[in-house]
DNA sequence: AATTAGCAGTCCGTGCGTTTGAGTGCTAAC
DNA sequence: GTTAGCACTCAAACGCACGGACTGCTAATT
């Protein structure tokens, strides 16, 4: 546990280079944020904050920077206290009142509206969970390949193709169709992106299942990002405004994952469980993109739409401001659900 | 008219600087292009090239580099001759026959494999023309606005605001509103976008009208953007892979325009009347973004479906490559089409 | 025992003069 | 009209020294 000045010098160390993005010295520290104590003993307290792992320095006659465990500690200060309030919420307000449409409309509406207001890429992902699955067919290709067909009320999609492990015959196959139609017929194909493989369902005696159970949920999953929502990314252009990527080919990366919609939707959509409520991945903590914190908050859009509207910036991001502006929007949304009911 | 000589050796200093992105010497022009002269002539006609218009010295003791105008030039050579054929066809080939399904799926597809055989971003605009104009609506609000309203088969567009002149009185609007339902009825929105104001319409009697028309004018073509449209952008990250942009605030700038789908469908849409095939916009001289090529081509995709396929690159784009795999690429479609009948 | 002032030490960034070399324009010869 | 040769220009690369931003440590102070 971190002694209440020690909090106050990470957060004062985190907010400095979130604002910035260069190395926060003792003394800026002392000055901005801690006049009742001196340079030196802040300097002795940076120095153990370092040795704890909250914070980075770059070389030896340089100042500090927050590690990722710091801006996780920062971001958990915050999401317990709710100052969240902002100037721009008339601004939020007005724009999305206003713009009322099609479902459509107002996805792009928050888009544009968040990269607006926080000067971050900014991410929608709306899910319609009434298509529901029907079954699932596995078709042996004879030539150890397997593919996976998955029916649904509205279509059929076939795009996955799995080995099949030498020793598996026919009735085997049958089997393994068998308990996965037991399993997901009548859930919406977006459920396996939260799936978590049910070792209890399959003992010792069905342990030869396991590989090829595995291989088929990936499948699924990947089947299921592609096509069961509806992804819109704005403010891509936002991303190259911070400093982290004044090198070009890093920025041109980040640009290439943020393009790759299914990656998107897979980072926005798996949430870890939180039902509502704001949710912070950062850096490589949560394969959020390499050197980037992703804020989402899921909403629901009605009795078989939900969505996930999300915020992805650098690990340094200003989040007093996205969470609060997230909040606000999700808040808005409600509403809006709300009266059209 | 240039010499056969000069051509020879414009061409070759584009081809060049398309490949290094650096300025061109003669002596590599006499290495890599042209042996039977030496570097002493080549420097010479080099020098009344530049003073023509064609080249560019950066600073005195560096090559040449082709200005726009050397571009427009190198790509009229090239749309002449038809040595079209690409090894990455067969590539192309598999995966749109492949993807073969519903008409979004098919656009995506084709931005994507635009983008990856190209490297280049691309661009797909889908317009569906069966949804037409039956009213449109000018709406006094008293307080020296006119609310733009557009009716069309399927929905109401009432995105336009314009100013009103102060002399309007509440006659002269209604005349107004007649002579643009007498136009534009029928018609779908898309079309305003290569609308010319006919000025013969408005005599002299109404020439007080004209200030008034043009505006109303525009706001139905920005309203046509953004409604009538359906656009496509995959690869933005592409752009940032080549030289021109190592400086990354240009590179935010340029990504800024590309999110921008009005723009975007604009750029592709005015084709200047080129029924079908190839269009090249070139830097400043079409609007293109600042800096940037476009390379465009029309499909028909369907009775009431017409699209738009498009290339944007640096204005030193790989001309050659991108309008064969245009080409290729129309020439699939028309082929799909034609057989989906 | 915790805090602080003072100081030596580290290392980054910057500015500056020099060198290097790529490429031209010009002149004179072919 | 073409070409060899040479003087000239100028950007880019390099090396170097200086300044200064910070720290860590030590010794004094509370």
């Amino acid at each position: 546990m971190l002694s209440e000045r020690k909090k106050k010098i990470l957060c004062a160390v985190v907010d400095s280079y979130i604002e910035t993005a260069s190395p926060v010295a003792s003394k800026d520290i002392q000055q901005e944020y801690l006049s009742d104590c001196s340079s030196a003993t802040i300097r002795n307290e940076l120095s153990t904050l370092e040795s704890m792992g909250y914070l980075i320095q770059p070389h030896v006659s340089a100042g500090r920077i927050p590690s990722e465990k710091a801006f996780r500690f920062y971001v958990n200060q915050l999401l317990t206290q709710s100052d969240v309030t902002v100037k721009e919420a008339e601004l939020i307000e007005n724009y999305l009142r206003h713009k009322v449409g099609s479902m459509e409309e107002v996805m792009t509406a928050i888009t544009h509206v968040i990269a607006e207001v926080t000067n971050y890429t900014s991410v929608v992902v709306k899910e319609d969970m009434s298509d529901r699955i029907t079954a699932i067919k596995l078709l042996d290709l004879s030539n150890g390949k397997l593919l996976v067909v998955i029916v649904t009320d509205s279509r059929v999609l076939k795009d996955g193709m799995v080995d099949l492990p030498d020793e598996f015959d026919e009735e085997m196959i049958a089997r393994a169709q068998h308990w996965l139609n037991k399993i997901f017929c009548g859930k919406h194909i977006s459920e396996f992106v939260n799936f978590n493989y049910p070792f209890a369902l399959v003992n010792d005696e069905f342990a030869q299942y396991n590989a090829l159970f595995k291989k088929i949920i990936d499948v699924l999953k990947r089947v299921s990002l592609m096509n069961g929502m509806d992804v819109e990314v704005y403010g891509e252009n936002k991303m190259l405004a911070h400093s982290e990527y004044a090198n070009v080919e890093d920025a041109r990366k980040i640009l290439a994952e943020m393009e790759n919609k299914e990656r998107i939707a897979e980072i926005l959509t798996n949430d870890g469980g939180v039902e509502n409520g704001l949710t912070v991945k950062i850096g490589a903590e949560e394969n959020a993109p390499e050197g980037c914190a992703v804020v989402t908050t899921r909403v629901h859009l009605g009795d078989n739409v939900s969505g996930s509207i999300g915020v992805i910036g650098p690990v340094r991001m200003n989040y007093r401001k996205v969470l609060s502006v997230l909040d606000k929007i999700s808040e808005i949304i409600i509403d809006l659900v709300g009266k059209g009911e």
